[in-house]
This record gives C-alpha cells, sequence and structure tokens, in this order.
DNA sequence: ATAATAAAAGATAAAACACTCTTTTAATAT
DNA sequence: ATATTAAAAGAGTGTTTTATCTTTTATTAT
C-alpha cells in the first residue's frame, strides 16, 4: 500500500525525532544501520525529505539530520502525500477509473470502509504519537534481532 | 494495494462469469474492449487463470473464456492469493522484516485492524456475491461512459 | 587557511511491473 | 481434410521503483 521509500521515510523520521535534536544530529550511517536500510537509498530518500522540510539537515562535521520539536507534530499523511502522493486514498479498490458514490464498483462501499478509515489514521496520527509509543516501550521501530 | 494484474483480474472473472457460460463464451477482445483494459496484456493474465483453474477456455471458432456455476462461489481471496501472493495480509504496515503482536511497530494495532478487515472481506466475499449487485443494478463493473 | 566530515546532487544500474508482438497449438465448422 | 478461429506460449519492450556509485558542496574543527 505504501511504498518501501514511504516506510523507510516514515521509520527514518521517526528515529530521527526519537534520538536527534538541534544539538545532535544523527548521520545517514547510523539510521541505515539501526533500522537495516540501504544506506544509499536512503540518502536519496532524506534528500527528498529534507527538500520538503520535513526534517532539516546540516552538512559537514557533526552534521546529520534532525527535526525541529514542533515538527513532530506533523501528520504521518503528510510524508504519505509528499512521497507517494494520496492517489490510493481516492482510488477505486476494483481499479475503475473513477471511484464515484453514483457509479460504484461492487466493493465500492466495503473497500471505502477501509481504505477511508487508513486515511483518517494516517491523518490524524502524528510522528510524536509514534515517538511516544517508543518511548514506553510499547513498540519498537528497530527489527528485532535474531541472536 | 492489489496489482493492476490483480484488480484486472478480478474485473474480468465477474464479467466472465456475468456474460459466459458453457454455450456461451467471451474472448479476449470483448473482454478487452468492455473494461477498457489492455488487450494483449488482458490475454497473459487470462492465460494464467487459465492455468490455474480460476477460469476455463476452449480455443478455436466460438472459443473463449467462462465459468463454472459452482465456481462463482470462489471468494476473491483466492484471485488475490495466485495473482499477488498473500504476503500484503501478514506484513507489518511500517516495512519491518516480522509484523509481530510481540515486537509490533508503533502503528502496528491499529494498522492491523484495516489490514486484517481487508483480508476478511477478501476472503468471504465470493465473485457470485459481487455478480448479484450487477445484476441488481446497484454497482458497475465498466468504466462510467463520459459522453 | 586547511583538512576532515557529512549531506547534496547527479548519473547509473538492477529489479519488478506493465504492456506488446509473433508464432504455435487446439478446436470447430465447412 | 481444410480453412478459420481464438487462446497458449514465448520472446521482447517500456516504465517505474528500488538501489548504488561518484562527484560536489557546505560546514566545522584545527
Ligand atoms: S468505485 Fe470502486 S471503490 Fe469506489
Ligand atoms: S508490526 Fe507493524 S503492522 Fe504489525
Amino acid at each position: 500500500m505504501l511504498s518501501k521509500s514511504c516506510v523507510y521515510s516514515l521509520r527514518s523520521i521517526i528515529f530521527i525525532a526519537y534520538h536527534a535534536s538541534k544539538e545532535v544530529k544523527v548521520g545517514i550511517k547510523e539510521i541505515a544501520k539501526e533500522l537495516e536500510l540501504p544506506e544509499p537509498y536512503l540518502g536519496k530518500i532524506l534528500q527528498q525529505l529534507t527538500k520538503h522540510k520535513i526534517i532539516l539537515s546540516v552538512k559537514g562535521p557533526h552534521g546529520g539530520f534532525y527535526i525541529e520539536e514542533e515538527a513532530e507534530e506533523l501528520k504521518l499523511i503528510r510524508v504519505v502525500e509528499v512521497v507517494d502522493g494520496l492517489d490510493f486514498f481516492y482510488s477505486c479498490g476494483l481499479g475503475l477509473k473513477q471511484c464515484s458514490e453514483t457509479h460504484p464498483c461492487p466493493l465500492h462501499d466495503d473497500f471505502k470502509l477501509y481504505r477511508d478509515g487508513l486515511f483518517t489514521l494516517f491523518s490524524n496520527t502524528s510522528i510524536a504519537d509514534l515517538v511516544h509509543k517508543i518511548d514506553k516501550g510499547n513498540a519498537f521501530i528497530r527489527n528485532l534481532t535474531k541472536d
């Protein structure tokens, strides 16, 4: 549903929000290593996010990425919008050119329920919300280490 | 979420169930034209579905595709399984290698709700269910003609 | 100023997905 | 039997997504 670029983005932003601040930034290498993501690809993704002002970056020694406190209130849907676009949330589940109430596909009512539910979820959930869960130890952003 | 191959498959099967029988078959051309799908690509897709016995085909004059009455009870999830696989329904929404109750991502509980809901929907809905909606005029499988 | 560091930028490569074209095979009707 | 029809099979193309590599630019510490 979400592209790899998009889930890599979300996990990285959460990681950055959790570990970095204006004082202590985190680099591509650290993020890639901790989240087990392909490093050069991650670079491209973070570059895009920076361009869209979703995260901030500083070059040079002790440089890296961080995010402003307030920015943590950013809703997930904004990240999805920037990376994948919002087409999915307006498209027919059976691939009709137009999702429509008056000319619906036979899956419309049921599909819409979940599609809109996901949209609402992403729209109401902020990065901060997810960071809090991590912080409380109720959720994880890193893969389970298998040893 | 579902690939194009998959939604093309579903719409085509519905079309075949609605229009064809052992006596009167429908050809690739007719399906492609009515559903506005790329004809050669559709050929490949129907070929796969035939190989998996989801639909039946006959070559030669008055040949084409049809589906047995009983087969209309086929659940949508079976088509998804054959065409796309079921990975989506077992995967983490934030791209962790494993979706897990004991090592969940911060979106797990909410995401699971919709992911499992969709799985249940596809598991409980049959081709016949959708054909009935079309039959009653409550739903459509063809695009709205824009004139 | 200079060297070291780390991201930005750009060019390229590999893989997956969507789509097309051509030839072959099987079925039917004459 | 033969011609016709329509799907099967296989090879090939284009596009998008995912991933990699190299060079440049900006920042910081010395
Ligand atoms: S018309 Fe298919 S989901 Fe709305
Ligand atoms: S762990 Fe992410 S959805 Fe279950």
